[in-house]
DNA sequence: GATGTTTATATCGTATACGATATTCGGAGC
DNA sequence: GCTCCGAATATCGTATACGATATAAACATC
């Protein structure tokens, strides 16, 4: 007896587990850099913020511990993860690889309709103003790029890759100048895809993420010698 | 008052929680191919076997679904993790990118005791009958080459992408002829390693990546016809 | 006999409760 | 005043308990 009311009620309520809603949202606190590393996350008080009980909170710090994002410290309980400057950059070298994977793949694939997609979010991204913004437009560019090479592993091993080093770039791109010199590279990405070019694509990208990778490092050895951030 | 019995027990007792415990366990069962995929995990049932209750069984279950090795069902547990042809083609390729870095990086770094090690590792592995041993022995002998390298960050990726497939590869060592060629490729890769050769070391290793991800495809694209494995 | 519906059972997901460990604070000794 | 030690407190890690959901079984209906 399918009524309309079921379909109203029924529409996609997949009732996501207290577990995953908790761990979806610290993980998007710490992605965003919301939660600043090292920071200690007490049980108690984030499952009464989430009015849970501590349960479902420990499920989602181990979950989120396994992705890279928390830190259990035993008897201790856990903490937002601290990358070190060498780590980050190792991070910023794997993903330099899969990404220059993905555009190759995908540059001789993509449609007319994905470029216009792509170059919508560049035009957004010159028009944000504020980090968060910008981490958001940057994946959308480019995962909408890479979106054509049919490989959704590789995609969301970039995503996870992102995720781990997320906040130190925003960190790097609200404080230095490096907002002109990503636009251009951008836009030259798109070109290259525009032409249905995989080398150019590939190398772009590739100089792209490493470019990045590079100012974070340098930008983060030279800040880091105050602070004790690990 | 440090006394010999504190050195006695106080040996590395870092006293694993029961979650720690069970996680290991369980993920070296799935990893080894001993729990099939699709196996329904029974929570009340672990948690008897270790002689702890479900609260760490889950929390264990949580930590190895964010490393890809567990799913869960929604409201119906959780089960050892499937993988289709086309995501294990997809994590060879990423391994063969990977590894041939590490490679590339470490071949001009390598020490002759590191090239012993791995050498004895090899001797091991033609000795060895049984595909566990084989899969211990053939990590041992890359991750030792790779070392040199420094970088540990890539090493843990490329360890996390073994464990996702690690068990398909196992199949197919011990039910194909594989062995053979696989004995010459890490001959051929040793030696590249000996002359410090990072081209020859990062381009071998490729290969041999990809063509262990190759036969895997084409093997279980062939056999899982019948089967109802995803 | 096949199909749909109700009841029983098993298993999951989470709240509560509690011992274990770490941290903090106050006092004793020097 | 500083260091060391012990009690009080806070937080963690896990066992127990229980409502919620799904699966299986029994039954009714056609």
């Amino acid at each position: 007896m399918s009524s309309i009311l079921d379909q109203i009620t029924a529409q996609k309520m997949p009732r996501l587990s207290a577990s995953d809603h908790v761990a979806q949202t610290l993980k998007k606190a710490i992605v965003d850099g919301l939660l600043p590393a090292g920071e200690l996350l007490r049980q108690d008080e984030i499952a009464s913020h989430f009015h849970v009980s501590k349960i479902p909170v420990r499920e989602a710090l181990k979950h989120l511990e396994a992705k890279g994002l928390v830190t259990f410290l035993p008897n201790r309980g856990a903490v937002v993860a601290s990358l070190s400057v060498a780590e980050i950059g190792e991070y910023m070298d794997i993903r330099a690889m899969l990404e220059a994977r993905a555009a190759r793949l995908s540059a001789p694939l993509v449609s007319d309709e994905t470029l216009e997609q792509a170059r919508h979010h560049l035009d957004q991204f010159e028009l944000a103003t504020d980090a968060g913004r910008w981490g958001e437009l940057n994946w959308l560019f480019h995962s909408t790029l890479y979106a054509a090479a049919g490989r959704p592993i590789l995609l969301a091993e970039i995503r996870s890759l992102y995720n781990k080093v997320e906040r130190y770039v925003r960190a790097l791109l609200s404080i230095t100048t490096e907002l002109p010199k990503t636009l251009h590279e951008h836009a030259e990405i798109l070109d290259a895809f525009a032409r249905r070019d995989p080398d150019a694509a590939a190398e772009l990208t590739r100089a792209h993420v490493l470019d990045a990778g590079a100012s974070l490092v340098h930008y983060l050895n030279y800040h880091r010698s105050k602070g004790g951030n690990k």
